[in-house]
DNA sequence: AATGAATGAGGGTTCATTCAT
DNA sequence: AATGAATGAACCCTCATTCAT
């Protein structure tokens, strides 16, 4: 058995808990408590809290990026040296995020939440873990996106990449609350699906567009 | 006297606090430490930590918006009635946030920050502050937005608009890091500026983008 | 007021148990129990443990090397350039141990724990905080005792050194036990003041002794 | 078989780690990872730890008794009635220390962590098991010693024998600690062989000095 | 004979807040 | 107006032991 029964009871706890209130926000005892499960069992099977979300992480990012592995070479398979285009690259990339939700429906939020810590300046450890393991995996992905986006320098796409990363990040990050916006102000009912698809034509657009006019300076 | 010596000290080291740490991640020790104050003077002071943070939040939030109105009825003075174009409007929006960060360098951080927090589904009474106070002085600029944007739903607009501050919020938010990695990338400096004015094309692009196109649905 | 109420509730409770237990043995929570106090309080006036067993420390060897000094410039006025024998010397170490235990009754025992601490190889701060502050304070007194021994290298004496260290530091650290045993062995009750005495003699013959006999080499 | 190959695995790692760190300090988990053993294994072969601590003590203190006891015999046939000196009978016991080292490496330090153990006042258990095993084995050594100390009471050499273990016990304990210290001082390397060695006159000396000049008096 | 899993008790530390002055 | 002192709650982590297999 790969996994004790408490160990997937914690990680099933964490995983909803993180995915709510985010990684540092969640206590252990918050999720032993849920888990039923004695605090000091996160140390047992995790080694520690950082070893408990890293294996969440991987969890979640592992069928990720097989996805769009896997998508990737099928799609290259058909379109026998034709190029991809970025809309086409962009909605591959949001049915992975649909496809991994689907089997684990935290998935997206953990996908941000996950970035977000990524990010942080105190989290270099967490940060390189998940380059290491998954930023190979996703290089031939992001180089057609690359080629598909108007020409421009590499530290140009490095930022525009990073704009677009932050659309999705900061969207799916909040989507409870903005949802919660929208029902109230239309009086309709978001689906994180609709959602996705309403940010392929622009981001792509954003990914397209011609940049270099310099509007404004300091002062 | 609005603001005593000691709330002023207060004030000062939470705004550089808040900006480089976020709030949460920034302890009453640190901040009392830093304006060689008591302890107890933010309690006393501003009521509780979430008192002192509406009061630097404001600090802020009132000159941006006061940029933001000025420069628009200015604006509206000259064009006679014409409209005006999508990317000025944008980079109006993004000299105001350089506009406030000369007067307070750390204004940038934390308007980003304050977005974030203002997110969180546990900030509710931040988020109606913010709103309530501000939501109605900024609506003049939406509305423009809105209709130098691509026609559309009003809902398709909500989240537009969200896909835009996505980027914004989380680019500044992760500036420091960012910048790190693209120095150690492409060996370049970047400047909160020169950065600004890259999300421009891309973030107007992407509001005038033509939607609609369905991809794909779940499964 | 140097201290407040509580911090001199706490010093006390640690100076008891520390004597009682050992410094590592003792936890926090038996300190503050104790002392009545709350548990956080000793982080708050001590900083943390290490910060507490420091400040005891001090309250200790303070008296303890002032005594010395200030007995070695009395004795040496006295003397007129005549020598200390070296019981004398020795003498007056006991007195000087003697002198802060009667003003604190745990002196002595707090002497030969923080003796015990300072030669733990995990203890490297302790023990350059202690060499730091009394070090040179008592190397007067380490000169003379130098100068009564009997003729011998650097080295030799460092080893002799320590060789009456241990026995100093283990007949104290372990009085209560052996005085227990001295009871039940010979129904007598055994006073420190004796026992140090009792030291005396040996320790000078000790370092007065002629070495360099080797009886015995490493089959 | 008397023991398994499991106990016999945990006694090794156990008697390694007891020597280099001590009994309190070392933890079941370091001691079964170092064995390669699971962790509840010493709880199954050895009752507990404090179980395991005997085990280990008596794997010692056996063959240091019993080498003590055959060269006693040994020496006393080749004398033929005359006396032994006390410098042979303390170079006899350095001889057993460095004899029980040679065949097992760790037998010095676990001598000496064995002692420091058996005097805290929390140690009776072991105590009385080590005192019950081992003292009236050691006793003619005892007696030996008494014969050729200087002429005194029995409590007298009760403490002075003390006062000898603790020299003893106290430099093996540091050794690591002190040989570091000499060889920053005095850019030698230490010896355990050469330290014992240099103890034997300085113990002699003291077991035989001349006591009973009482210098001081509580104040 | 052996072990993976689980646990209750307890470790030191940190937090925002409140109290008394 | 201001502050030193104090606190309860909560943090993550580690320990030796025991249970079920």
């Amino acid at each position: 058995m790969a996994q004790s029964k408490t160990a997937k009871q914690i990680q099933d706890a964490a995983e909803a808990l993180f995915a709510e209130q985010g990684f540092i926000e969640t206590t252990m005892r918050q999720i032993t408590r849920e888990a039923n499960v004695n605090l000091a069992a996160i140390n047992y099977h995790f080694g520690s809290k950082q070893g408990l979300i890293q294996s969440v992480a991987e969890q979640f990012l592992k069928p990720f990026s097989d996805y769009i592995d896997r998508a990737l070479i099928e799609r290259m398979a058909v379109l026998e040296g034709a190029s991809v285009q970025l809309e086409e690259l962009l909605e591959l990339l949001m049915r992975a995020l649909l496809h991994v939700d689907q089997e684990n429906n935290h998935a997206l939020l953990m996908f941000t939440r996950l970035l977000e810590l990524a990010y942080m300046k105190t989290q270099e450890e967490l940060r390189e873990f998940i380059l290491g393991r998954y930023g190979s995996k996703l290089a031939p992905f992001i180089d057609l996106l690359r080629k598909e986006s108007a020409m421009m320098e590499e530290d140009e796409f490095f930022w525009r990449l990073h704009f677009v990363m932050g659309s999705v990040i900061f969207t799916l990050s909040n989507f409870t609350m903005l949802a919660e916006i929208e029902r109230k102000k239309f009086n309709s009912e978001a689906e994180i699906e609709r959602i996705l698809h309403r940010m392929v034509p622009v981001l792509s657009a954003g990914m397209q567009a011609r940049g270099d006019k310099l509007y404004f300076s300091r002062i």
